[in-house]
DNA sequence: GTCTATATAACGATAGAC
DNA sequence: GTCTATCGTTATATAGAC
């Protein structure tokens, strides 16, 4: 039978879940297995190692985030619905997988060489035609004077922070999981105009 | 000899070191006892064992974190100078420990139940004088309809992800430690005008 | 391709001499 | 209190039958 396709796929779901939940150490290939609901020798079989089962997973998932906010940051729209589509590119992200940016994060911060090589490895080219376009609206006065790496720094980070720090907000807010969805659904909503007003953006 | 005190702050340190550095999955407690330079029994003569050492160095790291927020949200300075503290106090935290708030994001995301249990026992209450001030404010006209919780973590979001996404921004912008370093002063500087101008609060 | 059984190594932890 | 030596477990990984 030719069931290699489907169960490989099937060991990358489990093992992207588990890494996902407990990090590159915390994860045991029986409990890949497990949740594959397969023979932990198959793991071997397809992936050789616990490593090379792990890169496939930080690859194939890093590669997701990359070329968004790089095809976003370097698209030809005008600087506020760029901004807005930035943030709404992170919530779309979080509903077809909320532990995503978590597992960057964790990870980036666990093994910063891995980050870096991965990084060289697709070379991204800043600065981007963000970068341009907030040094010309400074230049016309449509905006506060701030540098673009500023700028983008504060975006990212009021828009993913409640989404690696959802145990600190829930947990600090005594948010259940309904009232957490609304906070992020209205932040969603609000936070474009935050930070178009942070910057003083005359439209 | 009286060293008991001595070496037990000596394996503290190393286990602080490294458990910052790789989590507490990532860790062995061989490489603490190098760290410390110390044999490895020792600790668990101190510790009894890894968990009980990783708990210590948990409890303190994060004790550090939450009064020092809790305090700022709480007093009764005006909004303007509250948001500039709270900023403050996170740089001030970075100068003195850089890695302890990589370290809370991680063990939080990898560990949310040890996290729960952490603020459980700690019950810090919200909402706090920062809340009612928010409200007062929006109330007056003085800043733009926004929730207090909205706004508290769009304040911490902007201010700590440069520090939990170092090694991201340094790759990305393609800054050595100095530009770094040059790039959190300036932004130090920057955000409180950012976070109040995004609220339009009017001085 | 899939299973069972097992090799091999690493890790946390302890016993016991000093 | 500090060391060496070692135990017991658990993890990754492989060998080999089917």
């Amino acid at each position: 039978m030719e069931e290699k396709q489907e169960t490989e796929e099937l060991i990358f779901e489990a093992a992207r879940r588990v890494f996902q939940r407990d990090g590159y150490y915390g994860a045991r290939m029986q409990d890949i297995a497990d949740e594959a609901d397969i023979n932990k020798s198959m793991l071997h079989y397809y992936f050789r190692s616990k490593d090379q089962l792990f890169q496939n997973v930080y690859q194939k998932e890093m590669g997701k985030f990359l070329p968004v906010i790089m095809e976003l940051l370097n698209s030809e729209q005008p600087l506020d619905q760029k901004v807005e589509n930035i943030i709404d590119a992170y919530y779309g992200h979080w509903n077809s997988n909320p532990k995503l940016i978590p597992f960057i994060i964790v990870e980036m911060n666990l093994n910063p060489e891995r980050f870096r090589d991965f990084i060289k490895g697709k070379k991204p080219d800043f600065p981007t035609r963000f970068d341009e376009q907030v040094k010309e609206a400074v230049k016309k006065g449509e905006i506060m004077p701030i540098e673009p790496e500023q700028l983008l720094v504060s975006i990212v980070g009021s828009t993913i922070f409640p989404f690696i720090g959802k145990t600190m907000v829930s947990t600090l807010f005594d948010f259940d999981e309904d009232s957490y969805q609304q906070f992020m659904a209205d932040r969603k909503e609000q936070l474009p105009t935050f930070i178009l007003n942070a910057i003083n953006y005359k439209q």
